[in-house]
RNA sequence: GCCCGGAUGGCGGAAUAGGUAGACGCAACGGACUUAAAAUCCGUUGGCCGCAAGGCCGUGCCGGUUCGACUCCGGCUCUGGGCACCA
């Protein structure tokens, strides 16, 4: 008597069992392979979205595989719950930003709940708790003491109608979200984290690093952008200080046509003194945003300074100019421009008629005409004085040695990666832990005031951090000379919260330190799981902290994630689900239509993990048809009984077809999900097997044995993906035991092979036949097989044979 | 603008090391069951030609390498992600 697949109180009946058994909650066991299965945690932003289902039924279907594979396995969840929209939203309603945080928080553990996650929840985090963030003001204390923070002016998005900083988000086309004013690039003091410390470690270890993606180390080597180029001087007339550059192109020296300097930089603020039209354009330059996108697509404009800098090797007087390209946190402020062999030069010289001049010609002696395009590949040197005939490399020395020599430049190695500014001028984050004092300067909070905590109650207004309005807060005495002092209102950034919480997941509740021998049981973590979008800034600064927190003694990790899995995003309508774009779909509709199954098995069966998912609303249904045939199928077989377990190991040819089908199975989705994480078609090749399964009808015994062993390979292959169901099914096949504590099948080695293979014939690269052999039969048996065929035949006649390729088992190709 | 991806039937995708393009699913169409509908089951389905056998074309575009290219190389187009204060 089959009952009919109710999802609801099927998955309510095995959740109830894994939490009464408490299946997810793991202790560090010593002598159990430990696999410590992270997905990058949420923001809680009210509800879960389609992308939350995606990344986390991918890594709870890798946490299910390899607990199958007999490892000790960690599955953490938590909360990266400081950020903007919870100070967004504190405005719109008038609720507290932490109310409505913890509010989501509760939501949405709910839902995940309800998903079936295999989380280990008595490890949870929620980063805007002082037991959380007190370790991370702790560390960058520690950080001071090394030097390794430091204070600096740096630019902000400046609102001028709403007296506030913005995010770069709240930039649109150069103007606020709110005010619609344009916005200003202005400089205030900012706490930064010396990343560049580590550039070197960071980017020699993606070398050894081969459980990332190629691109995601790409990215980051990229980012990193290390180069070896020349730092040198250029005189100004009427100038004490010379204007200092850094070019990795010392080759182009010659080609320098005039220079560039931002619209902060002294030289141009001394000369807008004494000129209003420069003074007006220099204005105009702060009037934009602070993104580099922004800044390289914006139109390139400048104006003359009526200064000029000596060329250090020719001595003749190049132009001086300002231009809102160039910034002046970038590097020294100033540029070198040479308009023949760099495209944005060139550009900019085009415009503002400053000449051209080709110094760099084409190795193989071609000519190149440097009025209509940028010459940016290396070749031999002219109009170079000296130096003309030389190559890049014996360019780029010779120059290099000569101002080392005249002690007028040096060989420098930079970075294109900044230090990390970790300064936000908002309330909804962690309080940096500094107070200023007029006479001590800057002091940390000692360790035994920490935490600095965060007021939660407070009236949040928008303009500007409501910390700033609170004496209780702000008012303190200098931890070193006791006299009355202010606590810094600023927090932080909120990615420095997510730079090391998975290391915290070992350790939650201990109160006097931030990681102990737990953290080093379980970290680094095997396997990581998130957003492409987090390719960098994320993985960067989690690599560097790593890093901090090992050589201050915290851990003998270096690299925080093993391997890499950076799913794709979930697109509605070509573009990335957000609630910014309103293109969303609520998972919560279709648990509660088809169930979490369902809801997990379409998401792993609609495209591979690392690829964009394009949502579409069809296709949902057909995951739900395919869980009801699957539970009618093993209930139908269940009706009849258990199959006898002895029988003779006779096969008719259907039985053992059906055996193979089985073991081959078993042996593609062993593969497909613990070396490709191809889920999609490890759910195919279920389906494939259960339509095989619904095809055969033979109520023998030992028809029935092998129906029993296809159905179990199937349950237990599919439980990662669809955890409820297969609990059910598990039992309904005459199991005693939990499904939850069975190992993965094996393949039969014997059994994956077929006996009789097809070999497809080609001549001249064209299909033209099929023919069957016994696998493994020789090349020659095989090749006249294949010239034997009538229709292979028509298109090869005797003697014409020019060159045959077989490849064993599988193919024939005919030259004719 | 710069860096990293992607593009295959009506749709999502498969083809794992250069070797049968379109597995599996969706949608559509035809049929069975039903008073009817839903559900379920069976069948057909890249395009063109052909009664059939079979042939020709076909993996964003242009070109190349190879007996053989969705796959490798060069050049484009469109599109997604990131660009340091969204997370």
């Amino acid at each position: 008597m089959s009952i009919p697949y109710h999802p609801e109180a099927v998955e309510k009946k095995a959740q109830q069992f894994w939490d009464e058994a408490h299946c997810f909650e793991v202790a560090e066991t010593d002598g159990k392979e430990k696999f410590y299965c992270l997905t990058m945690f949420p923001y809680p932003s009210g509800k879960l979205h389609m992308g939350h289902v995606r990344v986390f039924t991918i890594n709870d279907v890798i946490a299910r595989y390899q607990r199958m594979q007999g490892k000790h396995v960690l599955q953490p969840m938590g909360w990266d719950a400081f950020g903007l929209p919870a100070e967004n939203a504190a405005i719109k309603r008038g609720i507290p930003p932490a109310q409505w945080t913890y509010r989501n928080i509760d939501e949405m553990r709910i839902q995940m709940r309800r998903l079936g996650y295999a989380y280990d929840w008595t490890r949870e985090v929620m980063t805007c708790r002082p037991e959380y963030y007190r370790w991370e003001q702790w560390l960058f204390t520690k950080m001071f003491e090394k030097g390794l923070v430091y204070r600096k002016n740096s630019i902000v998005n400046w609102d001028p109608v709403d007296q506030t900083v913005l995010a770069n988000e709240q930039v649109i086309d150069g103007r606020g979200w709110r005010s619609d004013a344009l916005v200003e690039r202005r400089e205030i003091p900012q706490w930064f984290m010396k990343i560049t410390a580590y550039a070197d470690e960071l980017l020699d270890e993606l070398d050894r690093m081969p459980g990332w993606p190629e691109s995601v180390k790409t990215m980051q080597r990229n980012w990193i952008g290390r180069s070896v180029g020349l730092e040198l001087s250029f005189a100004v007339p009427g100038e004490r200080e010379p204007l200092t550059v850094y070019t990795t192109r010392p080759d182009t020296l010659f080609g320098v046509t005039y220079m560039a300097v931002a619209a902060e930089h002294p030289l141009a603020v001394k000369a807008a003194a004494t000129n209003a039209k420069l003074a007006a354009f220099i204005e105009e330059c702060k009037k934009s945003g602070a993104a580099e996108a922004r800044l390289e697509t914006m139109e390139k404009r400048g104006m003359s300074l009526g200064l000029s800098a000596i060329h250090p090797l020719t001595g003749v007087e190049v132009p001086l100019w300002v231009a809102n390209f160039v910034l002046m946190s970038y590097g020294t402020g100033a540029i070198m421009a040479v308009p023949g062999h760099d495209a944005r030069d060139w550009e900019f010289a085009r415009k503002h008629g400053l000449p051209i001049v080709q110094v760099v010609a084409p190795a193989d002696g071609s000519d190149f005409d440097i009025e209509a395009a940028p010459f940016l590949e290396h070749g031999v040197l002219v109009n170079s004085a000296d130096y003309d005939g030389m190559d890049f490399d014996a360019a780029f020395n010779a120059i290099a040695d000569y101002f080392e020599n005249a002690n007028r430049g040096k060989r420098t190695i930079n970075y294109r990666l900044r230090d990390w500014g970790v300064s936000r001028q908002r309330y909804w984050g962690t309080p940096i832990p500094i107070i200023y004092c007029d006479d001590c300067d800057a002091v940390p909070v000692p360790e035994d005031q920490l935490p600095v905590v965060l007021p939660e109650d407070v009236a949040f207004t928008g303009h500007g951090s409501p910390l700033k309005d609170m004496p209780e807060f702000v008012n303190v005495d200098c931890p070193q000379c006791g006299e009355p002092a202010r606590r810094e209102t600023d927090t932080f950034d909120t990615f420095v919260e997510s730079s090391w919480y998975f290391a915290r997941y070992a350790c939650p509740d201990n109160d006097k330190r931030m990681l102990d021998e737990r953290a080093d049981y379980w970290t680094p973590v095997d396997q990581y799981t998130g957003g492409i979008e987090h390719a960098i800034l994320h993985l960067l600064y989690s690599r560097f902290f790593q890093r901090v927190m090992r050589d201050q003694g915290l851990s003998n990790v270096s690299e925080p994630f093993t391997n890499l899995l950076t799913q794709g995003m979930v697109l509605k309508d070509g573009a990335k689900m957000s609630k910014n774009k309103g293109n969303t779909v609520d998972p919560q509709e279709l648990i509660e239509k088809y169930g979490a199954d369902t809801v997990r098995l379409f998401m792993m069966f609609a495209a591979p993990p690392e690829q964009a998912l394009e949502w579409s609303d069809d296709g949902v249904q057909g995951s739900f048809r395919f869980l009801k045939r699957f539970w009618v199928a093993v209930q139908k077989h269940a009706d009849a009984g258990r199959p006898e377990t002895s029988s003779a190991d006779v096969f008719t040819p259907d039985q053992e077809a059906l055996l193979r089908k089985t073991h081959q199975t078993i042996a593609k989705i062993s593969d497909d999900i613990g070396r490709r994480y191809t889920f999609n078609t490890a759910v195919a090749a279920s389906m494939e097997l259960l339509n095989a399964v619904n095809r055969f009808d033979d109520p023998s015994a030992t028809g029935r044995r092998v129906v029993q062993q296809a159905l179990e390979a199937v349950v237990l292959m599919l439980s990662p993906m669809v955890p409820h169901i297969c609990h059910e099914l598990w039992s309904v096949l005459g199991h005693e035991t939990a499904l939850i504590d069975e190992s993965w099948p094996a393949a039969d080695a014997r059994l994956l092979h077929a006996d009789i293979v097809k070999i497809a014939v080609q001549v001249n690269g064209k299909m033209r036949g099929m023919v069957s052999v016994p696998a493994d039969t020789d090349d020659d048996t095989v090749l006249a097989a294949a010239l034997s065929d009538p229709n292979v035949q028509r298109f090869v006649s005797a003697g014409s044979i020019r060159k045959t390729i077989v490849v064993p088992n599988k193919l024939v190709s005919i030259v004719v």
